[in-house]
DNA sequence: GGAAATCCCATGATATCCCATTGTATCCCG
DNA sequence: CGGGATACAATGGGATATCATGGGATTTCC
């Protein structure tokens, strides 16, 4: 289960979006039928999705991670503890997935994207992003360079 | 079963709430019926929501977890003790769930929230919470910056 | 008997279902 | 290996169902 490639997607104007083949490939067997979208924690207008499973399974982990000395219980029982599974879980939203593999995407997803007729699908390993495409372009070049510097600093270290 | 998303619901005059759709599909399935609501145990203005099985099963970690077989024994004992389950289930009420998704608000709760037009709905995950919406903004803004701050330590750590 | 809760119906907006089209892979057959 | 034939991917659009909300009418309960 690794998402990858990147793929430009029609939005159309009922706000339509279809996750392509090779994403709903990546989807567990058995939890088709539905996946998670969720604002990114740090980058502004930053869709990242994931199945089910794979949502939860990175809350787990987050909460195992940030509990330190509380317990889950306290973290379950206190309100005004800052809990970061809990605000992803508010910045999250479940999607069913139409037979043909077709979403409707959420307004808020929507305006965060500013996406007027298409999405840029990216596949990050573990979960996927949602680009408005323009936006998408720009990240790239950038991480483009980024890549390049360092890989020359691996094989300067390697040498 | 995992609440998500947030979402602000209109309190209308007769003092009717909508549980959304995407909440009520959490409630197990054979009991869609009602859910329970009980007061923050220690924030004030802020509702808690649950599943009734959510909701007890809280109360059964609670009394385990904290208290160990004996002492809930004890506690199921001894009226003297103080009994932190005890205490949540006085603060809770069983609400029922009209046929097209909507509720009563309990009065209690109504001015616990202190809202006059529109709530806002809180998906944490393992429950969900109330807000009076205006409250809710702050809060959330409040812990987006805490959520930047948290993963800006992660990756910290990691270099 | 009257306030509060519940039932029922109405409505606009959105989401979902279903069918159709087009292009591109994939398959099969001799 | 060529040449369709076939399957599936990606998209468009009409019809239908469901969601969120308002409000009248009826019931419930001290």
């Amino acid at each position: 289960m690794a998402f990858r490639s990147e793929i430009l997607i029609k939005l159309d104007k009922k706000g339509r979006v279809l996750l392509p083949a090779a994403f709903r490939d990546e989807l567990p067997a058995d939890d088709r039928g539905a996946f998670v979208l969720y604002h990114s924690p740090n980058v502004a207008g930053v869709v990242n999705g994931n199945s089910r499973s794979g949502f939860d399974a990175m809350l787990e982990r987050l909460r195992i991670e940030a509990l330190g000395t509380k317990g889950a219980l306290k973290v379950a029982l206190d309100d005004e503890a800052f809990d970061p599974a809990g605000y992803l879980s508010a910045s999250a939203r479940t999607i069913a997935l139409e037979p043909d593999g077709r979403f409707t995407m959420p307004t808020e997803f929507a305006e965060t994207l500013d996406a007027d007729d298409g999405v840029t699908l990216v596949g990050k390993g573990d979960k996927f992003q949602l680009w408005n495409p323009a936006r998408w372009q720009a990240r790239r070049d950038a991480d483009r360079q980024k890549m390049a510097a360092f890989v020359r600093g691996l094989s300067a270290g390697e040498a």
